[in-house]
DNA sequence: ATTGAAAGGAGTTGGAC
DNA sequence: GTCCAACTCCTTTCAAT
């Protein structure tokens, strides 16, 4: 059980405005002031107001992603890890380094991490377990992989950190 | 088992100018091509080119995301669900309707269904699956969830669809 | 908090290498 | 594939409401 880190909840403070920026943004990140503000029918200038806000109280980020689909990676699979002899939290930031390696859950119950992996296909799973994840220091049991069908993901939820 | 949807793997075709492109764009999805060229010693109108190419090929795209922390989200849990009597991806795409759901996977083997939750502290949990989760048809049974405390999440996993 | 206007800055296109 | 240069368009600031 934990709370995800020591600060303490922002002020909501996101209206009707804001969050209609953002879910353009959503869609395209790199759209324009000039094209956000036509359709809310603002001025452009109220949106860089808006958006200056926004990043300052880090309440939203613009951000590439990649498709990892588009870039040759079809299989995505969960992997229980069981940590010994070292702290969860570092651990998992060793996994994390992988650029394979998606996303790095410590679980309360169960594993002490889950981890999703995406690779390009079934046979580099037993690969990418025994030789990348067992070699890290403190991992002490896997779960081998279960593949995985991604329906959302909707992430964005590390703590966005110090500019 | 499943692969990740029809498509075939593109090509990978990402050269190191375009990985050291997103890699900017990564940490700030708005910086001006001509920033990004100065980063890298080239043009601003070879960026231009090289964004066009990856963003017709769906191999990046730039998106907003929100901070949940900086809404006031601050407890994330791993809830799973079993269903009974309806498709597992069409459970999966309703519950994926709540705002508070970050992730929606289908995995093969244990639950159906692994989500991931955001609410404002702990007090929400039993309120949120009793009186949502459990209240879409074809959700048979949930196992109450599991705290989790985020280490990486790098996604961006879902394929991008039609513009 | 939003606007309008203005000045400096940025994005894109086409032609040359 | 990249560059240069020009044109167009965008971002930001500030005074005013």
């Amino acid at each position: 059980m934990q709370i995800r880190n020591g600060r303490m909840a922002a002020p909501p403070a996101l209206d009707a405005l804001d969050n209609s920026i953002i879910d353009i943004l959503r869609t395209n990140g790199r759209a324009t002031n000039q094209d956000i503000a036509q359709q809310l029918s603002v001025t452009a200038a109220t949106v860089s107001a808006r958006l200056q806000k926004m990043e300052d109280a880090r309440a939203m980020r613009v951000v590439a992603v990649t498709d990892f689909a588009a870039r040759g990676y079809n299989v995505i699979i969960a992997v229980g890890v069981r940590v010994q002899g070292r702290g969860i939290q570092e651990v998992g930031r060793d996994l994390a380094k992988f650029p394979e390696v998606l996303s790095v859950n410590a679980m309360n119950g169960g594993y002490d991490l889950e981890l999703m992996v995406a690779l390009h296909d079934f046979s580099e799973v037993q690969e990418f377990l025994y030789d990348h994840i067992s070699g890290i220091d403190g991992v002490a049991q896997i779960d081998s992989g279960v593949a995985v069908d991604i329906v959302k993901y909707e992430f964005n939820v590390v703590p966005l950190g110090p500019t």
